[in-house]
DNA sequence: CACGGAGGTTCGGTCATTGAACTAGGATCG
DNA sequence: CGATCCTAGTTCAATGACCGAACCTCCGTG
């Protein structure tokens, strides 16, 4: 999103939110860390984001507490979790773009349960609405439209927050 | 959100939503249109957005089909309802740097059924998730930071997507 | 017609983003 | 030990989005 430095005469939380994720690229950084992807390389593979961009991201993300920087990784704080209802409603929303286009789509299952959560994020199994440690999310649909390694491992069954090898 | 042209080569649904929605302002627009401030110069006088941007934002939201121009107005359309879990989503993770700094918050209340919403959206009393047409917004908290006529008219409760006089 | 308001458009200047090239530090190999 | 590679950045010129102010156009009123 967002540009210039911020939405400083805003009275709203959400334009205090846009100030910390609303740039350019902020929100897939997060997502791909929500996803398990770590590493300074991985996040460029995936994302084809200028490494200088990428590196402002994440200082950012770690002044705002919501990534822990871990020698030569990133790792999600619990700070980021009220995050993931976001990310999850926008991908809702971009869905159907996405299915029109071919691409795949992601599905978010409960661990405890074995079942998928519905599209505002509840278990239908227990009712209740996991935290991002338990969701093991895939891939569904279309054969996917980028082959680099990371985007490939990225497919197979895994759970959030879990770094990939 | 975002610069350049998109994300094309993302295969993922928050990269298709942040298309439309990531640039920067255009959250911002939307969350004035679902409180049901429908004119140019009112979201002018909101936001502090150059004319050029808005003007550009409005066109690019009538586009993806979440805005309908009437007239001299805009209205949130359908399509754009999906949208609104993200809204309040990211309003959640905003409150906490909000309450710190002295500003107002919003509660969103089922009008069906009096009570507020959850951070999640449910009507702690039917279980429901109300479609935004049902919920009545206010503020509460701080005094409010802005005292332009159109975010004073907003303090007061009113329901969602009804225009203001 | 003069006037005012609403809804834009135009314009120069600034600043974030981009892509390519370069650097620094650590591990590995010979 | 020195050479090589990998990771994680930084630097730099060019592009293009954003900003603020001024201007323009249409419409309704007196």
């Amino acid at each position: 999103m967002p540009l210039g430095q911020g939405y400083p005469a805003q009275d709203c939380a959400i334009a205090r939110a846009l100030e910390v994720v609303g740039d350019r690229w902020t929100l897939l950084v997060l997502r791909d860390c929500f996803f398990g992807v770590h590493r300074f390389a991985d996040l460029v593979a995936r994302l084809d984001v200028p490494r200088a961009v990428l590196s402002d991201r994440l200082d950012r993300l770690v002044a705002a507490g919501l990534l822990v920087p871990d020698g030569r990784s990133y790792r999600v704080s619990e700070a980021a979790w009220p995050l993931w209802p976001a990310l999850r409603s926008l991908a809702a929303f971009g869905e159907a773009a996405q299915t029109e286009a071919g691409g795949s789509v992601r599905r978010f299952a409960h661990v405890a349960c074995g079942t998928d959560t519905t599209a505002d994020g509840h278990c239908p199994t227990c009712g209740t609405v996991p935290p991002p440690p338990d969701l093991v999310v895939r891939a569904v649909g279309g054969p996917g439209r980028r082959e680099d390694p990371v985007s490939v491992a990225l497919r197979s069954p895994h759970r959030l927050l879990t770094p990939l090898p």
